[in-house]
DNA sequence: TATTGTTATACTCTATAACTATA
DNA sequence: TATAGTTATAGAGTATAACAATA
């Protein structure tokens, strides 16, 4: 099987990696009972505590009403908790619990296994390089953030 | 906002940028009245004239109930056809028509631009590099193919 | 009047299994 | 009996708009 044209693609590569990644990832992310997205949502939360929903969704590019879903499941897992603001009661704040932390842990510690079986081709230096073109890739599309 | 750890990791980086150059292609993918993934369906069957659904689907990673619409759908375009093979009348040869070579060449010119706009921060060597990467990164996961 | 979060709804995707026609 | 393709169906994911509370 070719994929003919398709080959010429940075793009199309990066996909069938990161789909690779992700896949192999996902496995850890539901067996504590998170679906797909709901990990990284909680990674930023815990990076940022007492952001509003709207700019977590904004950030993890879901919409509003989906990181509603989201952060229920969060809270019914007890992995993360809303605290109203006083200062703006239209708004929740988000926190991580400590069950959040220890899930964090946890699920950051088999990404980094997942990363590791999968970047296993390259040396430090090739891996290095890599970041830094990834970034300046990132950086020039992305530089324009809130 | 801060992605905190997740910034660490290079498949959060591959994804955000896949993702931005995804969205910017699928734009005119819609246009030419392609649903996601059938691009890349398309670009498949026109490298490999005469491939099976089911083989088909294996390469795209489709399940081959999701395949049947896909190539339904490629059909009512008029972009490609499938023909009744007469060694094996269960199976169906698909092929690229006229239109739908016109369409790639389309679909792919702007691949190029899209590619070309994201990719823009780094030189022609960087880009060959990161390829190179790539690459290697690639044929490390996926050397048992079929 | 605008914004934050919520709910409701519809639409798309995906995954599964049952079915047909051929082998 | 096994395989290629099809159909039906249910579940998850996503996008939209209407809504309540607050600013």
């Amino acid at each position: 099987m070719s994929l003919g044209r398709l080959d010429n693609f940075i793009g199309f590569r990066l996909r069938r990696i990161q789909n690779y990644l992700s896949s192999a990832f996902t496995a850890e992310s539901v067996a504590l009972g998170l679906r797909p997205g709901e990990f990284s949502a909680l990674a930023v939360i815990a990076a940022n505590p007492g952001v509003s929903q709207g700019t977590l969704a904004r950030e993890v590019g879901l919409d509003k009403s989906a990181a509603v879903a989201v952060i229920d499941d969060l809270e019914r897992l007890r992995l993360a908790e809303r605290r109203r603001l006083t200062a703006d009661r239209r708004r929740h704040a988000l926190y991580v619990t400590g069950d959040g932390e220890a899930a964090l842990d946890r699920l950051f510690a088999k990404l980094e296994t997942v990363e590791r079986d999968v970047l296993n081709a390259l040396s430090p230096d090739d891996l290095q390089v890599l970041s830094s073109l990834l970034d300046r890739i990132y950086h020039s599309c992305f530089r324009q953030d809130a």
